[in-house]
DNA sequence: GCCAACGTTGGC
DNA sequence: GCCAACGTTGGC
């Protein structure tokens, strides 16, 4: 099992419109670091579903209902994950408090801010749902 | 709205 | 293969 994140802007996809949804094509991945983290993924593995913009806030727990696929939508080699829902958090977990936790440091979401698919240790991603509870 | 970080493109 | 120019992301 391993543990994931991603990033989404609330205007253009939020965890609102997914929780409706139910599950999700995760598609528009255009880098390659991104790109090569979603094809780590597997189906089962748990994924913290992150707000940029105004909430900048992680806001649930997605999970990998699809493995890496190529995107149906281009022709060019980039690939796209389905993604349904696990559980939203019962309280956002910041920006900012995930800034000022020791145990989260080392994370991408802070060290790299653009990646907007990242892996997490186990440890790391119990840390922030546990924040979130 | 600004700017830092950083990825991508294209000329050489 | 290097690097300048440029574009994009995302926090502030």
């Amino acid at each position: 099992m391993n543990y994931f994140l991603v990033k989404s802007e609330p205007e253009t996809y939020s965890w609102t419109q997914f929780a409706k949804d139910g599950k999700t094509m995760w598609e528009g991945v255009r880098n390659y670091a991104a790109r090569k983290n979603l094809r780590a993924m597997q189906e089962g593995d748990l994924v913290l579903f992150y707000h940029s913009g105004e909430d900048k806030a992680v806001v649930g727990i997605a999970k990998v209902a699809k493995a890496a696929y190529q995107d149906p939508t281009i022709q060019e080699d980039w690939s796209v994950v389905d993604l349904s829902i696990h559980q939203p958090l019962q309280k956002p977990v910041t920006l900012a408090q995930i800034k000022v936790e020791k145990k989260l440091q080392n994370i991408y979401l802070i060290r790299q801010g653009r990646l907007s698919v990242m892996p997490l240790e186990k440890a790391e991603f119990e840390l922030i749902v546990k924040m979130g509870s």
